[in-house]
DNA sequence: CGTCTTTTGAGAGTCACTCCCCGTTCAAGC
DNA sequence: GCTTGAACGGGGAGTGACTCTCAAAAGACG
């Protein structure tokens, strides 16, 4: 979920334990530095017109680190470190809480937790995700990993079979929805406050999408 | 909506009046054989695996004159040459009509239409748009575009603004939903009947997502 | 300090796509 | 039917994302 990678990409301490050592630092430089000079570059010159040596050069590596660091051009936007993060959030929430009350929580309350910077960075993101076909259509895989594992998860919780068609829907349904109230929020002169958004949003789900 | 291919890639007449003329049948010719023979190559060796210039020479064109008919090699998949049918079918329903039960009713009837030649190749495109990720991020594309055609003709038809968030969260939910229809439905051993799927996911919909 | 492992950079190669130009083919008016 | 203008197909050069391989450089560790 595109919405989720602000925790991942949080100042905030990575949940899992941060290995010491000189050599894992160094990495993280790197990456950091890889992807403040391609948003850098992204936000000046657009994202098809950047070529992946530019930021190359703008981080002062090679192109080869580059795509060592970052799988396609694309990751470099929608990384993906923490993974498990939304999954964990998820089994964290009661067994017998709908849903969509669980997204809606985890929603809320991550986006509580994220300060200004942040939040600067998801739209920057978002907006990016919205322009460049490349990254709408990459994100949409994100999208289908995580129903994908949120179905496993409420089938699990429900007794469904794995793969049970009304999991799967309402999974999807979620994910998109919310997807959807990002980019309302993300939109050019977006006065609304995202929270109230997201609350807008799974109450028009939860009330039967009667319209 | 990947969905509505089976009506776009139809053996049946084409929704626009079909030019007639000698140069507009060979286009028609040329653009089959390129497609028929992408299918055939996707099939034996798998859609990374086949090169254009492969197709073009299975084909019995040149490598440009594919890029000349689809932009993209994701397009000899995912075409697009009737973008109007579905927009022309959701303004044909009654305007009183929840939106959900419109695109259940066009879903199921364009189906109803469709023989047994379109299945299965509707059948191939969703294991296709499944298994590959550059397919399945451009068949988000073309989803996020349908989601907004209908939430313009929805937003209009209900007298609420465009862009109005209830508007496009269901519009998005609706379409994801039935993506995941889709992609049940062509699971390996599906035994299931797709028009079912298609009414057991849109009640799961309007039920409220309780779960 | 020396060795062992990981990381990095450089270079060559593939493939999707773009651009441009030239020869061919159809269409339409005469 | 014939000509002329436009559309169409082919060829080739070029760009950019990515892959692979190999050798040099740098942290880890005794």
């Amino acid at each position: 979920m595109t919405f989720m990678v602000t925790a991942r990409t949080s100042t905030a301490t990575p949940p899992k334990a941060p290995k010491t050592g000189l050599r894992e630092r160094k990495k993280m430089q790197t990456r950091q530095a890889i992807r403040r000079a391609a948003y850098r570059l992204f936000e000046k010159q657009g994202y098809d017109a950047t070529p992946v040596d530019q930021i190359a050069e703008a981080a002062d590596v090679s192109p080869s680190t580059v795509f060592r660091y970052f799988p396609t051009k694309e990751d470099i936007v929608l990384t993906d470190e923490y993974d498990t993060v939304l999954e964990a959030a998820i089994r964290d929430r009661p067994a017998t809480e709908p849903v969509v009350e669980s997204l809606r929580r985890i929603a809320v309350e991550t986006l509580g937790r994220s300060n200004a910077r942040d939040r600067a960075e998801l739209v920057q993101r978002t907006r990016l995700v919205r322009d460049v076909p490349a990254l709408r259509g990459r994100a949409a895989e994100h999208t289908a990993r995580d129903a994908r594992m949120i179905s496993a998860v409420v089938a699990e919780r429900s007794g469904r079979p794995t793969g049970d068609l009304a999991v799967r829907v309402i999974s999807a349904a979620v994910l998109a929805a919310l997807q959807e109230a990002l980019l309302r929020w993300a939109e050019d002169g977006h006065s609304d406050d995202l929270e109230t958004l997201i609350n807008e949003t799974f109450d028009v789900l939860t009330h039967g999408l009667t319209l």
